[in-house]
DNA sequence: GCCGTTTTCGGCCCGACTGTTTTCAGTCG
């Protein structure tokens, strides 16, 4: 069983604990659970099969002892149960905004609501705003979001943040561009480079708040104003994206910027930690318990200093030990951006690509890049766009005769993504692989066989000695496309043992391997790469998304091979090694 | 239900907003 079922049935086990009017902290912790099995690298499936899952936090004997019926009986005893006392389709009713738990339990004890379908006939009916503490409004409200409420885990509400970037940091910069406004900052998960957002959050200061909420309203990418006023101002972009403005005087800017930058989870760890020390943190300022003085800063340092922690990042900010190995002295020195020295994942019009050789090489030149593989489908790709072994041969020559007249100081190198068939085997001969320069090995096809199958395919091509890396190993696409069965764990263990690295996949619709594998991978020793896979010049910029995931991955410069020039990575190659 | 530099019991982040109320519960981020 994957790790995502596991967490989608705590989650909902813990709305019906919610509906049967649990003790809240009850079902805060079964919340906490599934947020664990959710971000876990680990199979929790093989963790249980350890009697190790108490190891996980948030996961007590109690939980255990259901995560493993969930896994071997495929169901959870104490939620068969609740769905005895009330529909288990109550669940999908708190999904409509402003309707929690409390609220759709009286609908069903008082009006017969079991579903979606039948809140929407209360409501029609007019019965809702009858009912004692419920009004017109909740009615109206309930009439209005069925109407939009997406199908049951549908994300529509989440975009990618290559979506959710380029809007903020327009407005960003139109704001600050503004006479009435001082600081401006990009906050929330767009700020924490989450790999998808639900919103634009923007921090700011301003001499005078209304006339920065009005040139926000007057953006051009703004098309309606929902609110606005001193606080600051909350919109809706054409493309549908809400945008939250918050406006704060700067003396506690930093307090501010601290709160809406999140996570949740890290704020809450933060302020639990804090009340440890007999102070309170909000997003107004820090104070000592019962005490009057408020400490406010202008900077996020000044917070975390005060709790007696050195700055954390930003991209570090999900609750997942950050605070400790702050404490600690611990914390990662985060790789850069401009530590990046090669990218080697990229393609042309050899293949699926939509620029030359030549204007990729420029085009990665320009970006301050040493070297850059050209990586273009193999034999079997399909799609019209396979490059056959007689092709790649003399693409072989074309870079070498580039290298030849190259500016100083930057390289192409001669590569392939290669498919790996079915049975872990390469689409090109080994004397033309072994002429290459870099090999990555990515699944293409046949997503669909079991868990087993998959892991065994890709560790066939791990141990294939003209194999440098691994490519988007999991094959997902944000929103789009979950990820097939393969035992990531395993994977890092045999890629760690061969010297065969695994990259990180910067498409911001992969982000492949996702934070959590990356962050295994490398404590496993594997060595890994940050890639664009750019199918063209302005998608090498892709690099700043591999280099988010890999930062989420608390990896730092050193674990990160391609931040070494040509001259000392092209030895941590196997085929290096072998020869 | 989890968890431990005040605790193996008794705590568990903080504030804003909304809609319904005349002081607050529920919901949300």
């Amino acid at each position: 069983m994957r790790n995502a079922e596991i967490a989608a049935a705590l989650r909902e086990l813990s709305v019906l604990y919610e509906l049967d009017g649990a003790d809240r902290y009850r079902v805060l912790a079964y919340k906490e659970a599934a947020r664990t099995a959710q971000d876990s690298p680990v199979s929790l499936e093989q963790l249980a099969s350890e009697g190790r899952l108490t190891e996980l936090p948030a996961v007590g004997k109690t939980l255990a002892e259901k995560i493993e019926a969930l896994i071997e009986t495929g169901s959870i005893p104490a939620a068969e149960k609740l769905k005895a006392k009330f529909p288990p389709t109550l669940v999908d009713v708190t999904r409509v905004p402003g309707l929690g738990a409390k609220t759709a339990r009286r609908l069903f004890d008082e009006l017969g609501v079991t579903d979606l379908g039948s809140l929407g006939e209360a409501a029609e009916a007019g019965r809702i705003k009858e009912l004692k503490g419920l009004g017109p409004k909740v009615e109206e409200n309930v009439l209005a979001s069925l109407e939009t409420l997406p199908e049951p885990g549908e994300d529509s509400d989440r975009r990618l943040l290559s979506k959710i970037l380029p809007i903020a940091r327009e407005l960003a910069e139109a704001l600050a561009a503004h006479p009435a406004s001082g600081r401006v900052e990009i906050a929330g998960s767009a700020r924490r480079w989450s790999e998808t957002c639900k919103d634009v959050d923007l921090v700011a200061t301003a001499s005078d708040a209304r006339a920065l909420a009005e040139a926000l309203a007057e953006n051009q990418l703004i098309a309606e104003e929902r609110a606005g006023g001193e606080a600051g101002a909350q919109a809706l972009t054409h493309t549908g994206v809400k945008v939250d403005l918050r406006v704060v005087p700067e003396k506690n800017f930093g307090n501010l910027l601290q709160h809406f930058t999140g996570s949740a989870g890290h704020n809450v760890q933060l302020r639990e930690r804090a009340l440890a020390r007999g102070l309170s943190v909000s997003e107004h300022g820090v104070s000592k318990l019962g005490g009057k003085r408020v400490h406010r800063f202008t900077e996020e340092a000044g917070v975390y200093e005060l709790l007696g922690l050195p700055y954390i990042e930003p991209e570090l900010r999900e609750g997942r030990g950050e605070i400790e190995a702050a404490e600690a002295g611990e914390l990662p020195e985060l790789l850069r951006l401009s530590d990046v020295r090669g990218d080697l994942h990229s393609h042309t019009t050899l293949s699926d690509g939509r620029n030359s050789v030549e204007e990729m090489a420029e085009a990665a030149r320009r970006r301050g890049l040493a070297y850059l593989a050209i990586t273009d489908h193999s034999a079997s790709h399909g799609f019209g766009d396979h490059v056959t072994a007689k092709r790649l041969a003399q693409r072989i020559k074309e870079i070498s005769a580039f290298n030849e007249s190259a500016p100083r100081g930057f390289r192409l190198l001669a590569g392939s993504e290669v498919n790996i068939g079915t049975d872990g085997s390469l689409d090109y001969p080994d004397e033309l692989l072994a002429g290459l320069d870099w090999v990555i090995a990515s699944v293409h096809t046949s997503f669909a066989i079991s868990e087993r199958e998959m892991t065994e395919r890709v560790l066939a091509a791990i141990e294939h000695p003209l194999v440098d890396c691994i490519g988007h190993l999991t094959g997902r696409l944000l929103l789009r496309r979950e990820p097939y069965g393969i035992d990531v764990a395993r994977v890092a263990e045999a890629a760690a043992a061969n010297g065969t690295m695994v990259e990180i996949n910067g498409n911001p619709n992969r982000r492949d391997l996702n934070e959590h594998h990356a962050k295994l991978a490398a404590e496993a020793g594997v060595r890994i790469v940050v890639n664009t896979d750019a199918h063209g010049v302005e998608t090498l910029d892709n690099m700043q998304y591999a280099v988010a995931t890999a930062r989420r991955a608390w990896l730092s410069a050193d674990q990160v091979a391609n931040t070494r020039a040509w001259r000392s990575f092209a030895p941590l190659r196997k085929r290096a090694k072998k020869s």
